[in-house]
DNA sequence: CGGTATCCAAGGTGATACTG
DNA sequence: CAGTATCACCTTGGATACCG
């Protein structure tokens, strides 16, 4: 077992942009440096305050990205994608240019099998 | 809603190769060609024999996989990556490197923070 | 402002037994 | 050989209300 997961290092990767909405966090913080939370928030308007929190909890223990509380009332809370997070870069442009290639032919195969 | 998820293409790469074991069926596929279904059950040992037709049987509505059926008994069945398929392989290569390169810095900091 | 706590629904995964 | 059926569990995500 382990030596199926040790010889696939895909799945590393995976465990850090796997949730609902962390590639959009994600491009956001790469795409736009620091943000506050609730930037975040109005970026991301459809996200729960809560998967919002979630999310950001997970990268942060995954050091992807950088937490910082400003303690002063009301409180202030910056997030910024990490030098490591910053590695992720241009993982997902691949990524992302694959999806651009094979989302027209994904919804041709729609088309077609309807 | 649809603005962001339009916009990150990186998503409907992730809806492929999410799931358990995705990645290294892929990679067994990718690398070595056509499969039997047994043969991908002894590469993967670990995996039970649902889970193994459950992620089979959805690569191959996205067509990332072919699925052929040989009528006889007892029956064979074979696998195999389609051309669309195979254009996930520098994707699944970039996301390996990643791993490769981050995991031993991963498990740095693990031990830092233990 | 930036969260937590709680409850709930839905989906993913495993174990096991059965089948053409 | 290559599945399917069923049950049970755990995780993910949403809704809502409350908090310092």
């Amino acid at each position: 077992m382990d030596d199926q997961f040790e010889a696939c290092r895909v799945i590393p990767v995976l465990e850090i942009i796997t949730g609902k909405w962390k590639p959009i966090i994600l491009r956001h913080l790469i795409k736009g440096d620091i943000k506050r939370f609730s930037e975040l928030r109005s970026l991301i308007p459809e996200i729960t305050q809560r998967m919002l929190t979630l999310h950001l909890r997970e990268l942060e223990e995954q050091h992807i990205i950088q937490r910082v509380v400003y303690p002063q009332v009301p409180p202030k809370v910056e997030y910024s994608i990490t030098e490591h997070g910053r590695t992720l870069e241009p993982v997902l442009e691949v990524m992302n240019e694959w999806g651009n290639k094979h989302l027209l032919f994904m919804q041709g195969i729609e088309r077609v099998s309807e």
